[in-house]
DNA sequence: GTCTGCCAAGAAACCGCTTTCTCAACAATC
DNA sequence: GATTGTTGAGAAAGCGGTTTCTTGGCAGAC
């Protein structure tokens, strides 16, 4: 040992902080006898060690329950082995289940997740996006396809991986599915049934270029087979996919002048909300008005009648955005653009309209 | 352009890493001409700086677009800013609720959060609290008062402040409320309509204490009026509260040879379950069975009858458990103990047994 | 007018780990 | 046997901040 500071310094305790647990490489090193480098190289299995040496480094490592430091891991290393997420909101199961996925599966790839919410606000998730930038997440995961200018730009500059979820759209790594088609498939599928008079209620295009895509998808449709999807057919919700946004908006939809007979439903909460409304109102679902959602929630096939959707896989969703940015991370080669299968659930809630067709009762239970 | 390596030493290029964006204290400092102590002092609001300096510094960092690096702040400050929280799953909207909110809470202290999953697992769980210690979270959030030993060794020895949460046992800092007391309120309320014969279906002891709890308080307060609650009128679920596992344990308690009156399911979704059951078993609820729920999720007013239940406040406790961990990082005194609050939402599903009483029908929703 | 005290700002140590650079030891080649 | 090539391991230089220690400058006291 020797004096550390020669200035005028006596010598000194030891550092100026009590510092928790204070294992360090260093202590590792001397137990091993071996330099802090060996130690280092070792534990992150660099094959230039020798393998005895390697298992006694480890050894003692073990033994002395050592644990890396990840700050001075991630400020030496450039990399924090920590994945962001910014979702709208957790109070979605379709997030929730999504983010759920992608944590198991980071875990399991020693990676920790920091999640943030935009509470499908832009400005408030270019925010959360560039604090996550500034704690050197080693990548992204954000849903939907539309953000922010400057977000891309940030990202581009700190070269930070990301991947756009619920989407396909965009041009940029994605892992989704196509909302139009989806938009497309139900609306198809209600044309097919006989409907002519078709609505929607959905969330408003500024909050989500998902809920966008499935409204244009709807209208495409229909206009492909000579049928228009007036404006006033179309219920736009406020933020929320709450079940009493579903009563409010069939209420007012129902009170127009031309009645849909059909209606597409964003998320199965609004369904469940219109269905409950048309209910009130003495509207006979499916017989005088089709209801369909999206996400095939666990309650959809235990409504009364059950209710039509569209099966959205999240856990698949945020397993492989889990996946894409491990790839990234690790160097390995991914395809930047993953399609997941959605799939359209025929239940009860949906049948031909008035007089169309044998008017049947509620299908069975998926 | 120059030699890249010069064995003895040249000038040398800059680092030897690219990094992505290059802008670091000593960048600023040089801008507004003063060290990088000051620098670090000025952005920190140490009132030590002069207040003119002060601004020019704040200044040249914002023209510069200047990040502090979170690793080598929290590496060089021993704080990362860190928060973790380790809940069973986000799948339960329970937990998904309350993570948000804390989320929301910690991003406006410019706290960021890590997110972990057990699964209701105490070996997953210390896991990945381990994992979440090893990132140097200045703090933790734990759902329920029952944890491994060595979580609570580590969790000391590091000096980590945690709350518990949903819970107030344990003789820790939490966050959350009587478990047993909603078992008993609950139980006596069921007595009080004159049920004696009352089932249970819940979540296995070992996977919740919080579930634990509960069954306890349900047993505490019938064995109080003398009614016994014996073991086979109570029904474990496996894992995940789902609405089928509601069913199954329905179908069992109807099988077995004394009947109950009424039923206290772990949570509204094993409620659903069991609604669900009943009515294909032809049981009528609340007429022939009064159930009730726990947590009142948003689809409990709306299910037929709608649902009798026990409020439990998952932001609020979300909310409240951040404010106690950032309360503890910045050195406020906190309270160790918060209660938060519950009530019982009497609805349609539960009435008097069988003629006792008036045979009321679904209470007005809340 | 010189000495002492105080304060703001700077120099430099240090946080704990990774990684470059360097070198000693040993094997292979001539 | 001397020379060259490998290679495994150590010394040390950072990574980008924070914080201690030190000092220069200036006001008040003697």
């Amino acid at each position: 040992m020797k004096a550390k500071r020669p200035p005028p310094a006596a010598p000194k305790a030891r550092s100026r902080r009590p510092s928790a647990n204070a294992i360090t490489v260093r202590d590792v090193a001397r137990a091993a006898a071996v330099s802090v480098a060996t130690v280092s190289r070792a534990l992150n299995e660099n094959p230039s060690v020798a393998a005895g040496l390697s298992r006694r480094v480890v050894a003692a490592a073990a033994r002395l329950g050592y644990t890396p430091h990840a700050a001075a891991r991630a400020l030496a290393s450039q990399r924090t082995r920590t994945i962001g997420a910014v979702i709208p909101t957790l109070e979605s199961p379709n997030f929730s289940v999504g983010v759920e996925a992608m944590q198991r599966r980071l875990a399991l790839a020693g990676y920790t997740l920091l999640l943030a919410s935009s509470n499908y606000d832009g400005a408030d998730e270019l925010r959360q996006v560039k604090a996550l930038a500034a704690r050197g997440v080693d990548g992204l995961m954000l849903v939907g396809a539309r953000h922010e200018r400057d977000l891309f730009t940030l990202l581009d500059a700190r070269r930070i991986p990301f991947v756009n979820t619920w989407t396909l759209d965009g041009g940029r790594p994605c892992v989704g599915f196509d909302n139009r088609a989806v938009g497309r498939m139900l609306a198809d599928y209600l044309v097919d049934l006989g409907h002519t008079e078709i609505g929607m209620i959905a969330q408003r295009a500024e909050a989500s270029d998902r809920s966008a895509a499935r409204v244009a998808g709807v209208r495409e449709a229909l206009e492909r087979r000579g049928l228009p999807l007036p404006d006033e057919r179309v219920q736009f919700i406020e933020r929320a996919h709450r079940i009493e946004e579903g009563q409010i908006a069939l209420r007012t939809l129902m009170h127009s002048k031309r009645r849909p007979t059909a209606l597409v439903c964003g998320t199965d909460t609004l369904a469940f909300g219109a269905m409950l409304e048309a209910e009130r109102l003495g509207i006979s679902v499916p017989g005088a008005l089709s209801i369909a959602g999206i996400n095939d929630v666990e309650f959809a096939a235990h409504l009364n009648p059950p209710l039509t959707t569209v099966r959205l896989p999240a856990d698949e969703i945020g397993a492989r955005a889990a996946d894409y940015l491990l790839g990234c991370v690790t160097g390995q080669p991914v395809a930047l653009v993953a399609q997941v299968q959605v799939s359209l659930i025929v239940r009860g809630s949906t049948a031909p309209p008035h007089g169309v067709g044998t008017g049947r009762r509620a299908a069975q239970v998926a």
